[in-house]
DNA sequence: TCCTTTTTGTATCGATCAATACATAAATCG
DNA sequence: CGATTTATGTATTGATCGATACAAAAAGGA
């Protein structure tokens, strides 16, 4: 069925090892070179099997949403309650985004700086995660205003922006450092404001 | 007695070009030609004026701080409770990421990502930064707590992070399209969760 | 005026970047 | 087998990167 030659390396290994490797080092910090070394290939075999830097980053990305950073989202629709998921959800992160031998952070939020000049097809195909989780978030609260759980009338894009913005902080901070017990204390900040906060938002001013 | 031929530009307004242009594209994004042609001058000027582009980029963020950044802190010790400063340093936030005519979001959290393999010297400066920030609302809230505005056993490295983490996160916020009135938002949502909050984490589990 | 100092403009440096040309090797197909 | 197809390894491409060599120009000091 298969005609040609067969490579002879593993495509998912291989891009397994690019995923790491722009996860640690960035899409402009990682070189073909780089990527050649890791994936243990020639860059006509990577070009043939992947068709350019951008387009194996993003297939990087893909597989990273699916892997590493699936974990922390897996459980924002069956957890109970609006308030239970988000917490759920920041503590989630601050344990992935402090693993032993992964990179710290997530690859969405920190990989390519979103920034003018930067190819655009890696900054809007990250863009459009990040939003794609937000909007995540936002449905969700949806849901729990119409089961009852939150108040109707609550700005539902507000908090899910407040909820995101936090996430994405806490990228930075486990980059800058920070312990996965002070992340945690970020989670339990949020969770511990959460009736207040939500309660005033609902409130008509 | 200054003796040698003067230069022909002003070392502050090229500085203030440089500035602008790592902000808006951050620094891997900013070639030299870019900047010589901002900045209106040839390398060698460049380079006798600044030393090197991590050199002058570094010039550019202290700068930044001095100028467009500095409005964001102004108030934090002169607004009377811990309370009130995070929500006008988060209003403030909210306002300058997103002005007429200059680049969404925070310099020192966007223009170059904290990953391994970039320049150190720049890395190492941004981070700097960013913790000196937190470190500067952590003594905030310490002194609030001896002056009875936050209870006495707050945990204030927490919320210092908690503080920070939805702060920087709104600098990815700002460069992905958020709103002004999205931005505000989320400020509004940590001051209305924030007195729960204390409350919460003030007490003893 | 002549010497020293510093900046200027031009032209370019070696290194590295992402991406390929090319010939060879290894598989299937007929 | 020979023909076709695909992958491989080596070597290299043009472009761009950050950074300089060099000599002419413009100032002060003696």
């Amino acid at each position: 069925m298969s005609r040609g030659r067969p490579r002879n390396f593993s495509r998912d290994e291989a891009l397994a090892s690019a995923m790491q490797l722009f996860w640690d080092k960035g899409y402009d910090n990682t070189s073909l070179s780089d990527l050649t070394r890791v994936m243990g290939l020639n860059p006509p075999s990577l070009y043939a099997a992947f068709g350019s830097k951008a387009q194996l980053f993003i297939e990087a990305v893909d597989l990273y949403g699916r892997t590493d950073g699936a974990g922390i989202w897996d459980e924002l629709e069956t957890v109970p309650t609006a308030k239970a998921a988000v917490h759920d959800l920041l503590r989630r992160t601050a344990e992935n985004f402090t693993r032993r031998g992964a990179p710290r952070g997530c690859m969405v939020v920190l990989s390519a700086p979103q920034m003018a000049g930067g190819d655009p097809e890696v900054c809007d195909a990250l863009k459009l995660r990040r939003l794609e989780k937000q909007a995540a978030l936002e449905r969700r609260f949806e849901r729990a205003a119409d089961e009852g759980d939150l108040p109707a009338g609550v700005d539902c894009a507000a908090i899910a922006a407040y909820v995101a913005s936090l996430q994405h902080g806490m990228s930075i901070g486990a980059r800058d450092g920070a312990t996965r017990e002070t992340l945690l204390a970020i989670a339990d900040c949020a969770a511990a404001g959460w009736d207040a906060m939500i309660a005033a938002i609902a409130r008509p001013h």
